[in-house]
Parts: C-alpha cells; structure tokens; sequence
DNA sequence: AATCTTCTGGACATTAGTGTCCAGAGAGAA
DNA sequence: TTCTCTCTGGACACTAATGTCCAGAAGATT
C-alpha cells in the first residue's frame, strides 16, 4: 500500500460515485485491506480531499491553457488544437472534471479553486481570439461559449462517438469563430482523431 | 406539516447541499418537527427523492421549450426569447438545474430522466434554428451551442450582474447565430431585463 | 542475529443516519 | 361530550461510517 494507491482509489471514487461517497471504509473494502492503513498515510478524509482536488489541478488545467497559446495560422486551426484537450483522454478527463464541479457546488473551499482554474482557462482562450483581431468583448464571449459548450457537453454527459463529431466539426468550427474552416483543417484533424481513438 | 412542506424542505437541501446531504433527520430539524412526521406522508427516502426529481422536471423544462417555439421576426429576436428563461428566475432556477445534473452523475436512473429532458430541450431550439433557414446539421450545432453555453454558465456557478449581460448580449447574440442584432431588438431585451430583475 | 522502522489488522468508542412501533395529542364530526 | 381520524413524539433496533489505540508482522539495517 502507498499513499498514491490512495489517492487513485479516491479518484476512481469521486469519478464514479461523488465526493460524498469517497469512503475509507468502502476504499478499504475494494482495495482489501484494512482502514487502519489509510491512517498511516493521512491523518483524515480530509486530506485526501486535499490531495483530489491538486490532482485534478495539476491534470486537468495545463493542456487547455498550453494548447491554448500554441501558434496557428488560422482561428479555426487554434480552435482545432483547443479541440485536441476534448478528443485525447490522456489530455483531459472529462468524468473528473465533471465530477470536481459536481463537489464544488457543495463545497465553497472548492468552489474558489475551481473558479479560479476556470478564469485562467477562460482567459487562455480569450487571448487566443484577440490574436485573430476579434475585438476585445467578442473574444471574450466566443472564449465562453467554446469553453462554456464543452463543459456543458460533459456536465450533460454526451458522448459522441467519432462519427458525429468529425461530422458536426464544422459546424462546430463556424459556430465558434464566425469564419469557414478549410479542408486541409478539418482532414488534419481527422487524422489526429484516427491517431488519438482508435475504435470508435 | 404537509407532504408539500417536506418537498419544499427537500428542493432547498438538494439545491445547497446535494441529493446527498437530503437527509431525514437533517431536514426534520431545520423543519422543528420529529422524523416520524416525514414517514406518515412518505414510506421512504426514495419516495421523496422521486418527487424532487419530478418538481424539477414540471419546473424547469416547459418554460424552455415554450419559448423556443414562440414565433419571432429574426432568429436573434428569438434567440432573446429564450433568453428570457436565464434572466427570470420565475422561469428557471439555474442552482435547482445544477443540483439535479450532479445527482445525475452518481445515480443512473436519474439520469435518464435529465437525457430525456436535455434532448427534448436542444430538440426544440433546433427547430428554431431551421425555422430561420439554417441547415439541418448546422441548426443542431447552433442549438447545442446555445443551451449547452447556458448549462456550463451555470455548471461553473458563473452570476454575471445585469450590466455584464447588457454589455455582452450583442456579441452573445452574435456567436449564437452568426448574425447582427438589431438596435430595437437589443433595446426591447434591456428593457425586460429591467422590469424583471429591478435590482441589479 | 538483533534491532529498527514501517505498515497492518483488530478491537474499541462514538456519531449520524435509517426505518419501525406505538401510545397518545388534538381537531373536527356525530 | 365522545368518538374517530390524522398526525407527532419518543423509544428501540440496526447499520454504516469515522477516528483511536496498540500489538505485532515483515522487510531493511547494522
């Protein structure tokens, strides 16, 4: 037993039941072993909560601000790479972020650092319309509605498999920049798509 | 007591703390009545938390639907129309949507009934969108975008003050359909912002 | 081999919640 | 007034969870 077989075990409960049925006694019971390990590596519940809420920081907020800033021709092309965060699960989890807010809306210490984590994201994505010469109030609101979208998608739990979304790409392209994606764009990102899912 | 009293009770537990914490003995001392009282109307939690989920589906669905079928001279004015549901609390209550979408995530059968309710809702803004000749994929797209926007605002606890919409509801309008509102139709919205919320 | 360190299991105490049962309060009808 | 029906409080039994304590297993160090 390690302390990161803990907290894994917390995650992969926060994901599938919510943070108020993180249980050490229900975790004992799945990992088989007794509860009293659990209090060698943390003093309380609540330090593992402690410890959740930095994973997912850690994960789940870098690859959208980093794809975010990366260069691109086009507007559509930048969004394509903000899209990449949506179609690689190894980039971003959306059952854990999913999850985390759920545990915000009941949490208040949480819900400032969500909120937080949120603002940098957004304001990520609002800078990369301005580089395209949106003015500053729409940049803005087309970095919500990008971002805002694809938290709602999750929080609705849509799953699209990978024929609808490469057929609603551009739509979806039109919808958030207002311009026409080229072919080039849209069958670039399919490849990634392919590389990235390979079944379906 | 009556059994409407301990549903009320119920909404207001869900909405600040989550289907989790809608506890009996909780709500029974908020209510200063004793527990017995909550089994003489109800044989079971669970019948409670059916009639939570039910009050939310009469509540919080029609008013949408509504206005998206309400007739417009352009679709930005009947963008606005359905706007009208996130400006006036009477129509929908943003924290009781949230609440049920987290229940949602933990509880298989609830979310049945919140797919249901979801498709039903992006159904009917699609038809709004083809009304005004977008094509059928792209009418989809425009609808998902629109109400899925409007879940992740909330999801993300975002409470925006009336300035704030005023400011941004051209480029809003703008994003969601692509096209330029009019200055009568940005005025005529203002104005019911203002009698209906007058504060701020 | 002896010892030290790290970790685990089991027993214990405690709390918060569920659901059941029943005596009886209190209002309205006969 | 008495009866009846609806509802409430309190007692009881039970379960699931938290956190504490300590003896001791088992691997690493000297």
């Amino acid at each position: 037993m390690t302390r990161e077989a803990w907290i894994e075990a917390g995650i992969a409960a926060l994901v599938e039941e919510g943070i108020a049925n993180v249980k050490i006694q229900v975790m004992a019971k799945t990992l088989a072993v007794s509860r009293s390990s659990f209090y060698w590596f943390f003093t309380d519940l609540q330090e593992l909560h402690g410890e959740l809420l930095e994973h997912w920081l850690r994960k789940n907020t870098s690859p959208i601000i980093e794809r975010a800033l990366r260069p691109a021709p086009t507007v559509t092309k930048a969004v394509c790479h903000i899209f990449e965060c949506w179609v690689d699960p190894s980039l971003f989890s959306p059952r854990l972020d999913a999850a985390v807010r759920s545990w915000a809306q009941v949490d208040a210490s949480v819900r400032d650092v969500v909120d937080q984590a949120d603002d940098q994201r957004v304001d990520a994505v609002t800078r990369m319309f301005q580089r395209y010469g949106y003015p500053d109030d729409e940049a803005f609101i087309r970095a919500r509605v990008l971002y805002f979208t694809q938290i709602g998608h999750y929080t609705l739990g849509m799953r699209d498999d990978r024929e609808m979304r490469l057929r609603f790409l551009r739509p979806y392209l039109l919808s958030f920049t207002g311009r026409t994606a080229s072919d080039d764009e849209v069958e670039a990102f399919e490849t990634l798509m392919r590389r990235v899912q390979p079944d379906g």
